[in-house]
RNA sequence: CGGGGUGUAGCGCAGAUGGUAGCGCGCCACGUUCGGGACGUGGAGGCCGUGGGUUCGAGUCCCGCCACCCCGACCA
């Protein structure tokens, strides 16, 4: 019983901060603003890094690993991008410690010539690199990715969703002209949909940022959004298409076919370990994570219901024929026979833990030949023959990825709002949230002002956003589409 | 960086008016249990966040500091 979740409707931060926690993902650390991620969190990332590895290197990406530290004058080459990160920088000043009277304190005659920034995103260490790789329209186009951990110097932190340090990957690449370099961005964005949809069973949005909400640096940035279960928007991945911006501000050119020097163009591209909080909050319950089968680091967990230990030595041989079928189909299963605990402890911790698909095998399933099957996400219970278990397992864990896709699109489809005027506008931000469609006269000013007044932002321009004649929800100026309006994370 | 809150056993908490620390869970041992977080008995475990002050005496009162959580501003 100590392992209580907090009810989603009673604190919806809370329930999210107990479910990571207890169901074992993350722990805050030592260190303000940064956590350590606990054996079952990183599994479900490194399930996660290994789908989207292998999506970029089908699409002929190559990863390469670039330095934490950036010198302080690199990072100050692109005015844009300067101005976006300056106030969220960690920034290394000594190389050394030394005993004092006061203990152990930094050495200032150890103070670096130029100091160092731990880096936030690696554009300006990456783009001054290709300057030295890059001299033909032959060595393009370079696509490049690397897995690393960034840092970020913020102010309000929360596990997985923001935190001062995360894990994400970054793909830079380089191009010779600005169609190809758009057409990678939109390619990778397609690959973080579709990782959203498929794999994580999170419907996102396809759409354009507004200059307001734009990447640091970036001509155009593409993203995905979702929509947490408190109806509040969350940026789950982006693409930028970067134009020449950074080719020109580290002099990265290269010789045409006909022998002219153009610079070259450039996109960048990331996910974080945010997905792992997006995941969390896209599907758990009061009972804790459900986990969509795809991402699952166990999908099937057996549990063994006995009372003398001869019983369990029937259960153990009983249950090797499924084991071996399970693991033959590709299934990741545990069968946990451990003595430690008893069934009804197993069972919650694997609810907490939000594996898709528990088993139980007891003595009255020895003599009937059944086995109990329970889905995690509807906690639905059945009693099959264990002979069909193979097939009847296969096909929930199939069910139990589309239903949880299915559900969570219902959700986002309910939440969201089209809108015509002011007040209404309002009245759903403050009621059930969630995506807003309105007009907006396409200004920043209005963008800000809406900000101010109701905490919420344009989240997006979908893509093939249908044209509409309309009137801004604020100013009532002209506007030819609507946008996406939602308090976001 | 503002507002609020919390620091006492691994976790969650209780400790009126100051008198030398307790409960639940967890942990260890043994026994009974085991189809939805079992029970009994016996144990182990504390610099009461930290530095000063008041006092014969401080978990408790006073002043400072620190850390963390929640809510804002900033952000993937």
């Amino acid at each position: 019983m100590s392992k209580v979740i907090t009810p989603r409707e009673k604190d919806y931060s809370q329930w999210y901060n107990d479910i990571v926690i207890k169901a074992g993902l993350a722990d805050y650390s030592a260190v303000r603003g940064c956590m350590v991620i606990k054996p079952y969190g990183f599994a479900i990332w490194e399930k996660i890094q290994s789908i989207l590895d292998g999506k970029f290197k089908a699409t002929g990406h190559s990863n390469a690993y670039f330095p934490l530290f950036i010198p302080k004058s690199f990072f100050s080459r692109e005015a844009a991008h300067v101005e976006g990160f300056a106030k969220e920088c960690a920034i290394v000043t000594h190389y050394r410690l030394k005993n004092s009277d006061k203990g152990l304190v930094v050495d200032e005659d150890a103070r670096l010539e130029e100091e160092l920034i731990v880096r936030p995103t690696s554009e300006t260490i990456i783009w001054n690199t290709y300057k030295g790789w890059i001299q033909s329209y032959r060595d393009l186009p370079l696509l490049i990715n690397q897995w690393a951990n960034v840092v970020r110097w913020e102010m309000r932190t929360r596990l997985f969703l923001r935190t001062s340090e995360f894990l994400w990957q970054e793909g830079h690449t380089a191009h010779s002209n600005k169609e190809e370099a758009i057409a990678e961005t939109l390619k990778i964005l397609d690959i973080y949909a579709d990782f959203a949809q498929e794999w994580m069973g999170m419907p996102v949005i396809k759409g354009t940022k507004t200059e307001n909400e734009r990447f640091a640096g970036a001509v155009e940035t593409y993203c995905i959004e979702a929509l947490m279960q408190d109806g509040k928007a969350l940026q789950a991945g982006t693409s930028h298409f970067l134009g020449q911006n950074f080719a020109k501000a580290f002099d990265v050119t290269f010789l045409n076919k006909e022998g002219v020097s153009e610079y070259v163009w450039a996109t960048s591209w990331g996910v974080s370990t945010r997905l792992m909080g997006a995941l969390v909050m896209q599907h758990s319950d009061n009972e804790g994570l459900v986990l969509p089968p795809l991402l699952a680091p166990i999908q099937v967990v057996i549990v063994p219901i006995y009372r003398e230990f001869e019983q369990l030595a029937k259960i153990n041989e009983a249950i090797q024929p499924l084991l071996k079928e399970l693991e033959g189909a590709g299934i990741r299963v545990k069968y946990d026979n451990d003595d430690k605990h008893t069934p009804g402890w197993k069972f919650a911790e694997y609810e907490l833990k939000g594996i898709p698909v528990r088993m139980g095998l007891g003595p009255r399933d020895l003599e009937n030949g059944t086995i109990e099957v329970v889905r995690r996400d509807t906690r639905q219970k059945e009693n099959i023959k264990l002979s069909q278990a193979l097939e009847h397992v296969k096909s929930l864990l199939d069910q139990i990825q589309t239903s949880l896709y299915e559900k969570a699109l219902a959700f986002q489809t309910g939440s969201t709002t089209r809108v015509n005027d002011f007040a209404e506008f309002r009245q759903v931000l403050d009621g059930k949230g969630g995506f807003v469609l309105a007009h907006w006269d396409g200004t920043r000013e209005t963008e800000e002002k809406i900000k101010e007044e109701t905490k919420a932002t344009i989240r997006c321009i979908p893509l093939n956003n249908p044209k509409e004649e309309g009137k801004c929800v604020y100013s009532g100026k002209p506007s030819q589409q609507r946008v996406i309006f939602a308090k976001a994370y």
